[in-house]
DNA sequence: ACTATTTCCTGGATGC
DNA sequence: TGCATCCAGGAAATAG
């Protein structure tokens, strides 16, 4: 499932690959399921827009946009427009195209003529011929545009030791559910979390105010370390994550206790155990974590 | 102001 | 082989 490692994995790959492009036409298959802004607002502000840059906020990717001229005669209509506005006149708005990859989505740069996947949900004709697809099995995707976005939470690998502190140390809810909550820090999910928390040898189960100073700097410390290491390795391959040319990461044979239950910690050698919390499993070594 | 639980969704795995 | 059931989980919505 996408996490931090994976959407940085795609936003990079498409920052590559389709940075300078410009949106032609834009094809939204359901007018509702994975749209968080209204579906008009979304075609409009992405078709004739030119993608200045892809990159990542938190598991967000954010597509940053500028506005060109469609057509000479369109580009005068947009001028007189403008002209009629007045009060916005000189006033660059930043729009953003969002999406949020949920569990399953795919933004996936296609040739034209392949197949078009199950379950995709929007098509981007690109000026260069391509297309850039959203597809979503399991539709917890989400798109929207915006202007200004920004992430609640922190972003782990950029905040500092005191601020990741300062956010954890008076929370009562367990270590697991505080890294997992969004608002908090962003990007961190299921996967990344239990590997954090065995790196820094604690319970998932733990409140985290009950964790010592230096308890929270390991922990601090293996974020992001298993971020990084993740990001190099092209994310974890679980469900059908792939990046945007669709091939796969290799994280997922570096896991040390996620989605192995029962085999033995690579440490101690004892099972490693799975309990799940607020309907997540959660892996951990109840040897090696305290 | 927090924290905990429920809900959404479908492919793949499991069980009979 | 086929059919029903369960499970995965990000985050918004709802409940406490």
């Amino acid at each position: 499932m996408p996490e931090l490692p994976e959407v940085e994995t795609v936003a990079r790959g498409l920052a590559a690959r389709v940075a300078g492009d410009i949106i032609e036409s834009v094809w939204l298959g359901s007018k509702r399921e994975p749209l968080k802004s209204p579906a008009a607002q979304i075609v409009a502000t992405l078709e004739s827009s030119r993608m200045i840059g892809v990159r990542r906020i938190g598991k967000h990717i954010v597509f940053d946009l500028d506005r060109v001229a469609r057509t000479p005669s369109s580009a005068k209509l947009h001028k007189s427009n403008a002209k009629k506005r007045g009060s916005n006149r000189g006033v660059k708005l930043n729009s953003q195209w969002i999406v949020h990859l949920g569990m399953t989505g795919q933004l996936l740069l296609c040739e034209p003529g392949s197949e078009i996947a199950k379950h995709t949900h929007a098509i981007l004709t690109l000026r260069s011929g391509r297309e850039l697809r959203f597809v979503d099995p399991r539709r917890f995707g989400r798109l929207s545009v915006a202007t200004d976005f920004a992430a609640a939470g922190e972003e782990p690998l950029l905040v500092d030791l005191e601020k990741f502190v300062e956010v954890f140390h008076a929370r009562k809810t367990p270590i697991k559910s505080a890294l997992l909550n969004q608002k908090l820090l962003s990007g961190v999910g299921n996967i990344y979390a239990d590997e954090s928390l065995f790196r820094a040898a604690v319970r998932p189960r733990r409140r985290a105010s009950s964790l010592t100073r230096e308890e929270l700097r390991r922990l601090f410390l293996s974020i992001q370390e298993v971020l990084k290491e993740a990001i190099t390795a092209g994310g974890s391959s679980i469900s059908n994550y792939v990046n945007s040319a669709g091939e796969a990461g290799f994280f997922q044979l570096q896991h040390r206790v996620y989605g192995r239950e029962s085999e033995p910690c690579l440490v101690c050698k004892t099972p490693i155990k799975r309990i799940v919390m607020a309907g997540r499993s959660s892996h951990y070594c109840p040897r090696c974590q305290k």
